[in-house]
DNA sequence: TTTTGGCACGTTTC
DNA sequence: GAAACGTGCCAAAA
């Protein structure tokens, strides 16, 4: 691109090269060609390594790492716990700015009728009134529950971080709770809770899926947590293979397959291994 | 040859 | 009933 040209001609301290890899073989460096492109320029694998890094360093990265609370600044959230001295305090944030009531005067105006037909309709509007009410004080009931719950249930994630996250179905906390599957999803859909460890979307929690291994399983988010760790942590002039990752996981009791490694590699934005190598 | 990714199938979850 | 997910197979890429 040529604004990389110009960010170049604006510095003096470019390595050889690098002006020459831009104009003309920038998608061989996206392809992680490096040993082709080392042989067009007749150089030796250092120094092409060497232009690249100061290219990747001009311009603007997108970043690798899926922050888990990344942009959470600009959310509202739902619910907010709070870690008072050890014990939790749930609070559930109206959507609406004030919580409904009944004004008094129709129980007023009910007690001072006596004509019957208006009394029948003042009972009756009364009634669904209440209904009402009930029905919107159950909403913010469901939603105080199901946040009882998680915090009991996923202890170990308040305690340890995303390795400590339990599997969990919307079905577990639908039983647990005794209401139907549906309305948990309707109470969690969209909705966002903040903790002390920063704010998390409902679903989050709902890491679904199941990868069992000897005994318990795991939840999958806390695999990919795991993965992206392994993957940091590598030796970066020998990458490991998706093969390689998988057996990594499964060494630490995790049952999972090569292919589903390269899927979880895909989501969490981790290029391939022959991209991530950095020779020396 | 080794490594990766598209497709599809069976299962689980919504 | 539909969408999401894990996995096997096989071809493409390296």
């Amino acid at each position: 691109w040529e604004c990389l040209l110009m960010q170049l001609s604006s510095r003096k301290d470019a390595p050889p090269f690098v002006r020459e890899i831009i104009s003309d073989h920038l998608d061989l460096v996206a392809k992680g060609r490096i040993p082709i492109l080392a042989e067009i320029l007749g150089v030796d694998y250092a120094l092409v390594q060497a232009a690249i890094d100061y290219i990747k360093g001009l311009e603007p990265k997108p970043g690798l790492s899926l922050g888990e609370d990344a942009g959470s600044a600009y959310i509202l959230p739902d619910v907010t716990v709070l870690d008072v001295s050890g014990k939790w305090v749930i609070l559930v944030n109206d959507s609406s700015s004030h919580r409904l009531r009944l004004s008094p005067s129709y129980q007023s105006m009910l007690k001072n009728t006596d004509a019957e037909g208006t009394q029948k309709f003042l009972r009756g509007k009364l009634n669904s009134a209440l209904w009402l009410l009930k029905a919107i004080e159950q909403r913010r009931t469901t939603l105080y529950r199901i946040t009882e719950f998680i915090l009991e249930y996923q202890e170990s994630f308040f305690s340890q971080g995303v390795k400590g996250l339990r599997p969990m179905r919307l079905v577990d906390v639908a039983e647990a709770l005794e209401i139907h599957e549906s309305t948990v999803s309707r109470a969690v859909n969209g909705k966002y809770l903040q903790t002390p460890r920063g704010i998390f979307a409902f679903k989050y929690f709902f890491a679904v899926n199941l990868d069992t291994d000897n005994g318990v399983g795991t939840a999958s988010t806390g695999v990919k947590h795991v993965l992206a760790e392994i993957v940091a942590e590598e030796d970066n002039a020998n990458p490991l293979t998706d093969q390689q990752l998988a057996l990594c996981l499964q060494d630490r009791g995790v049952k999972i397959s090569r292919r589903t490694v390269a899927k979880y590699r895909d989501q969490l934005g981790i290029p391939s291994s022959t991209l991530r190598k950095h020779w020396q």
